[in-house]
Formats: C-alpha cells, sequence, structure tokens
DNA sequence: ATACAATATAGATAATCGTCTATGTTTAAT
DNA sequence: ATTAAACATAGACGATTATCTATATTGTAT
C-alpha cells in the first residue's frame, strides 16, 4: 500500500465526522474561540477539546492562544491540499495504478 | 446536527479508507471486475466484498452483474457530488451557520 | 455429474472512535 | 487569597470497523 492512500485516508477521515464538519464550516467564515464553538454543540467541553486537537493535529486548524482563550482559524492551504488530492485521485489520470493491471477473467 | 453534516461525514467515511480509495483511484480510468480489483491487495476475497458492498451502498460505485463476474465503475455524478458538497461546506459562503454565533468571551 | 471460478454471508476478533465523568492547570477578576 | 472561566488530561464505556476463517451460492466448463 502506497503512503499516499494512508495519509489521504488519515485526513479525510479527520473530516469525516459530522461534527468536526460543522466546526469546519464555522471556521470557514473566520476565527472563532474555543467556547463560542462549544455553544453551537451539545457535547461536553472534554469533547470539543478532543476535537479540535485531531482538527489541530491533521493541520487543516490554527490556533492563535490568548489570555481570553484559543482562537481556531481554518488553513487554507491544507484545505485547498486535501480537496485537490481527493479530486486528483478520483480522476483519469495517465500514471493511475490500474494501467498495471492485466485482465484476469 | 444538520442532516446534511451527517450525510456528508457518511460518503466521507467510505472514501476515507486507505483500501477503498486505491480501488476508487483504479476505477478511474474505467471499469474492472471484481478478481483483477483483487489481485491488487493482500486481503482475502471476502474483505474485498466487503468493501466493494460499502462503496456500492454510497452510490459511488456502480455494479454491472455479467455471468464473469461483477464489473464496477465509478459513478461520477456522485464523485462530482462529494467533491462539491466538501469544497462548499469548507469555503467561506453567506449562509453559515456561524453568522448566528455571538461572542461570549 | 463434477469441478472450478467468482462472489456473498455468517460469525469472531482486535483495534479505533466519540463520548462521558472526574480532575488538573492556568490566568483573570474580585 | 479566592473564585471563576477556558482548556487539557486520564480513564472508562459502548459502538463501529477492517479483517479473518469457514461456508454457501451461482454459473461455466469439462
Amino acid at each position: 500500500m502506497h503512503y499516499e492512500y494512508k495519509d489521504l485516508a488519515s485526513l479525510l477521515k479527520v473530516v469525516a465526522e459530522p461534527n468536526r464538519l460543522k466546526i469546519l464550516e464555522m471556521l470557514s467564515c473566520g476565527e472563532m474561540c474555543g467556547c463560542d464553538i462549544l455553544a453551537h454543540f451539545n457535547f461536553t467541553q472534554p469533547t470539543l477539546s478532543h476535537h479540535m486537537s485531531i482538527l489541530e493535529k491533521s493541520g487543516l486548524v490554527n490556533v492563535r492562544k490568548d489570555t481570553k482563550g484559543h482562537y481556531y482559524s481554518l488553513n487554507s492551504n491544507r484545505k485547498e491540499g486535501l480537496i485537490s488530492e481527493l479530486t486528483q485521485i478520483l480522476s483519469k489520470t495517465d500514471h493511475c495504478i490500474c494501467k498495471d493491471s492485466h485482465s484476469s477473467c
């Protein structure tokens, strides 16, 4: 298995969760602090902390730590990278793995 | 939680698996039958059957059942839909949920 | 009739995940 | 000094997931 599949799949897993998807959408409009994000959900603060940690580690979200709280924002480069990698892997290309296949049935 | 998040997250979960990602890339070049797909992996036939069933149910892959085997192909509409939904949810829009937020910190 | 090839189903297992409660840490305000 | 607010960490739990072995199904070819 090539690394690219594992890496892209890991990043997609980060996004493939309804609450994190909603958080990312909220951040698409601009920076937000943790407590304001939390106000939009029914889960507890440790659960938000868990989700933000995953988003941070994935590189999709940047953090600015202030005395008033943690301010999160979307990392546009990482976002664009995700979309373009996904688009490319799902599109017909010249160097696709299927070029090696030899039909046996 | 809005349905759109759950639905898009479910579709993303289908794609967020390295082996399924590789299968989708293979299908991007054209139709392939199950046994040929299997030849590119180290896992067993029931495992492929499991993955193909998930891809089928998600609508990302179509199947044509022949006496020689099952021929799988990528559903382009579904693929485009996935990419555009993901792109839209990660982009700044007028009707974003964050418009309702009132900062409290 | 028999054997083989392609696929599906059933059931088990180990790993991962999202959530919770309880508690710790740090900084600001009283 | 004490309290409160914002966030993190630890540990537990139930649900889901990817994989396996074993077996069933269906159609083709001998």
